[in-house]
DNA sequence: CCCTTTCCGGGAACACTGTACCCACACCGG
DNA sequence: CCGGTGTGGGTACAGTGTTCCCGGAAAGGG
């Protein structure tokens, strides 16, 4: 069946014809990286399947194996990918609001996809330009003291609460999206037990959370977070001169 | 084929007969949930398949189904039976010491079920059982204000950074069971590569931290986080008597 | 005691998943 | 022109969660 064969006379089928679609370009890994991180922003985790990327890019499923050793490595690169795209910004000498600065911008990013967390939860990130942030990260505590396991120390905290207190928030955000269902929906759902919780007055702490307390959007609790955490460090940083990390 | 049927009277048959298994108990669900604790215990979630809990505890996999409507509300019946394992201790009057205790409590119960954190990132975790620590640790956070809203940010906060500090921690010890590799050989997997990121010289502060940082335990690094934590707590909510939540 | 009805255990099937193996085709140096 | 090598990709395998349905046991009523 070449191109010049029998079917080219019929004149209808010149135009209709299937043509072998032009192979999208070859796959390089990066290709294929950013295909992945794309799908996931979209559907989440759960959607990247190797099929599904082979397919979004028109290539075979086994051929992504040529780039790419496995699904875990591919998310790893994704990782690192978004790590890539955003330059850490200078640091200004206010160590302080240069951390407040960066976990506010990781909480976007994180925000925007968000697959991220859960795979950096399970994975160490150690790309390059997961490094780059890293080091920013440690730099700017480096400007709150000289003693590098301090600083590492107060990154980690950070970091820590940063993805502790996104994760919830996506976890929220994933399951409107999973579901279809809005908040109102979803609470609309789970109020009736709600309410008999609050009325079995087992709970009066809680039923007091629920009656009482001022709805706070997830921004204003992550800044009164963040607010704290920074002011713990300053404070323990500042009277424990004499090693607040618990030397020997 | 009735008890006395023809099989009996062939003498060799009788004991050496498959008996239909005792029914192992009737699979309650209180039984698959535990079973499945166990598992997912020594195994991890990937182990935990319908058909594994169902194999580990004698039955027929679909048989789960009447007891259970799918994979996601089992977990959600484990994180609750592991709430309900652990009584919170009551109340000492000093709300720090109380939630540090709460903290530690909880950690040490994050680390016996390392698949437990990554559970509960994902579902809201509104058990009865899971409300009553709830309820405590509001209770806890009461004896510093009387405002809930505060209460309950101060709460998340803990939460958080707890969330985030263990599933680090379990991360580690995850990877080493999946792989069964010690941490030394991991250490010298990694080994050429980080040599070369350090020789590089494009990340001083983290080769910093690698040459010289003192080596803590995940005991030290998440006692110094809470006492930075709870330290910056007290701070902000004596000081800003007037609404560090940031209310209108 | 028998019959009926309800309930429950569980097998088969479906649409997926990651990935190892292997085959065929295109390109490229000799 | 011709062999070798690299690359695209189909097939197959061992799983997964879940739905549908069937057979049989227990329980309730006459």
């Amino acid at each position: 069946m070449g191109a010049m064969g029998a079917e080219s006379s019929l004149p209808g089928r010149v135009w209709g014809r299937e043509r072998p679609t032009p192979r999208r370009q070859a796959p390089t890994v990066g290709r294929i990286v950013e295909a992945s991180i794309t799908l996931a922003d979209a559907e989440g985790l759960d959607a990247l399947s190797m099929r599904r990327v082979a397919a979004d890019l028109g290539s075979g499923t086994t051929s992504l194996y040529r780039y790419v050793t496995g699904r875990d490595e591919l998310l790893e690169l994704m990782v690192d990918a978004i790590a890539g795209k955003t330059e850490p910004a200078p640091l200004t000498g206010d160590w302080r609001a240069d951390l407040a600065a960066m976990a506010r911008g990781h909480r976007e990013t994180l925000l925007r996809h968000p697959w991220l967390g859960a795979v950096m939860a399970t994975r160490p990130a150690l790309g390059p330009n997961s490094l780059r942030h890293m080091d920013h990260a440690l730099a700017a505590a480096g400007q709150l003291t000289s003693d590098i396991t301090l600083a590492a120390g107060v990154v980690a905290l950070v970091g820590d609460y940063l993805a502790g207190a996104v994760s919830r928030e996506v976890a929220e955000q994933e399951a409107q999206r999973r579901t279809g269902l809005t908040e109102e929906q979803w609470r609309a759902g789970v109020g009736p037990y709600i309410r008999e919780v609050i009325e079995s007055g087992a709970y009066p702490q809680f039923a007091r959370r629920v009656v009482e307390a001022r709805d706070q959007t997830h921004g204003e609790r992550f800044e009164f977070g963040l607010a704290c955490l920074l002011e713990g460090v300053a404070a323990t940083c500042v009277s424990g001169a004499a090693d607040p990390t618990g030397a020997a």
